[in-house]
DNA sequence: CTTTTTTTGGTCAGAATTGGTCAAAATACT
DNA sequence: AGTATTTTGACCAATTCTGACCAAAAAAAG
């Protein structure tokens, strides 16, 4: 496991130990792992950004921090939110932060993340010519999760 | 005995080993069998698709891996077997046919198939060339089953 | 109160590290 | 000989890691 994971487990832990709010310096944390500063905004950005489910403040200067907050919101609300923000087409990397998201927020089990992401895989998806994958995942991925919300969990 | 069945032989045993999930690097694997790095990816597309039940899942970059699972369960097989009989075309009759005797033999749960079922959708497909669909629904199909058994339902 | 210094974090581009695709060439099979 | 499978290599794509340079906020100095 590389670097990145590593930071971004113990970011993680930080939060669910705090009760889904984690304050770090961004310079201690890069000592306390061995790697530069911008290693940190590197897991931040591809670990936690508002694609994923959180939000993240920071302040420079004396005292300065970065914060990241899980955010939560109820079910039907953050799936419609989801669905909106899927346009007409959607990329592997932000179907990957979608379905992730969705499996963070509880709004769908691990299992069905699962079954999500192999629905739009580059494999599922070869059939088609590749000008048009983009906007399958979208139409895939939106109408899985509006099924997802249809029927409440372990129905 | 050529190059390609050597390795698969070798993934095999690796697979058998770890109790059913093999963690391989490809240049790793090419240079151990000194091959080209991309004769990896014939043995796994001939070898290990999922139609003979296995999952394929792989990851680019620092840190990337191949993974290769097998199916064994009872489940998996009856799974695998499903798989195996989707051909290379699906029409809409077929896949409703499949995705509800999955659930009628409890391979997937009740929501688990409205996700199928929306995933296969004609909405869900609408961005793809009419000619494309039926492919596209065998595919996205085998590939959500083969995930369906990967993890145990209610993981 | 303004200026300067110090203390934080941010950005971005490039290098390094992995795996993927595709089609031509080589080989095996029938 | 003709077809199917295997092997190879050139080119592509994704992810991670690093460092030089930038920007903001607080603290210290004047």
């Amino acid at each position: 496991m590389g670097i990145t994971d590593i930071i971004a487990r113990f970011i993680l832990d930080e939060i669910s130990e705090t009760g889904g709010c984690a304050e770090l310096q961004r310079a201690e944390l890069a000592q306390r792992f061995k790697c530069v500063p911008s290693q940190i905004n590197y897991v931040i950005s591809t670990r936690f950004a508002p694609e994923h489910g959180y939000i993240v403040e920071s302040r420079r200067g004396g005292n300065g921090y970065i914060r990241i907050t899980r955010l939560r919101s109820p079910a039907g609300q953050l799936v419609s939110r989801m669905i909106g923000a899927i346009g007409l087409e959607l990329d592997q990397a932000a179907a990957e932060a979608i379905i992730s998201a969705a499996a963070g927020a509880g709004l769908i089990s691990k299992r069905e993340a699962l079954l999500l992401r192999s629905a739009v895989s580059p494999r599922a998806l070869a059939a088609a010519p590749r000008e048009d994958r983009a906007r399958l995942r979208a139409g895939i991925l939106k109408n899985m999760l509006a099924a997802s919300a249809a029927e409440p969990p372990e129905g």
